[in-house]
DNA sequence: ATTTACATACGAAATATATCGTATTATGAC
DNA sequence: GTCATAATACGATATATTTCGTATGTAAAT
């Protein structure tokens, strides 16, 4: 497969760059334990997805050791961005601020958060 | 198929809610028409879409007619929560802050749309 | 050297989603 | 009534994604 960047990640694919996102580097037995935190399935299933996450090129990998070590190849920001624009534009008109609003109304958000905002919002 | 609520929409699915949210209810043919607006494909694809989103829930129709005529069966505002918890939780270690001010700082936001947002954070 | 423990590779099945062709039916025009 | 038009129903195929079994390789322990 050819290596094609800003690629929208899968579900399962997200989960997988969750982990590598957090610790910078990680061998697939590390990311399935990881995972199985949050559900059941079997190692050859985080194995293959890895696999094919690196044909992508979302990931990276050295395969000097047998254990190959894999790292994220795309930016936790570059695909928040992604996904943020994808549903600016799909369930919110086009419109960041109706988000914005949407998420500070129905996720508790705490008073520091919200100054955090207050802040960055003068920021601009 | 049995009517289960809080069913995360597909793709396809959501781009059709998008209209019939816009419009308050519609037909098959006025759905499609919308949608060649934004991509090629074809009627029936539109229908058998429409026709599986019957089944589960996510909408209604009215079949008296020979021309069903389709409303949306979950509010627009329910199903933006769902996929915002949804990316909250996955991309944005569960802060909605992180979130926001992600969305802030790389959608181009007008200064109108800025005020709308700090007032509606004093209003807090 | 053999066994054991893990690792990768890879094909195939399972599942979810999207797409479309075709048959059938209803409606209105003639 | 017949024909043309347009709608639904539905099965089949296509595509994307996830899941897993099995073969195989490698390294360490015995």
């Amino acid at each position: 497969m050819t290596l094609i960047k800003n690629t929208k990640p899968t579900e399962g694919e997200l989960e997988i760059l969750q982990v590598l996102w957090d610790r910078q580097s990680a061998t697939v037995r590390d990311v399935h334990e990881e995972l199985l935190k949050l559900k059941d399935s079997g190692y050859t299933t985080t194995l293959k997805l890895m696999q094919i996450m690196f044909e992508k090129g979302l990931v990276t990998r050295d395969s000097t050791n047998k254990t190959h070590i894999y790292q994220p190849n795309v930016s936790k920001e570059k695909t928040q961005n992604l996904f943020l624009n994808k549903m600016i534009n799909t369930l919110f008109s086009g419109s960041s601020a109706q988000l914005v609003m949407q998420a500070l109304g129905n996720h508790k958000t705490s008073k520091e958060e919200l100054d955090e905002i207050r802040n960055y919002l003068n920021s601009i």
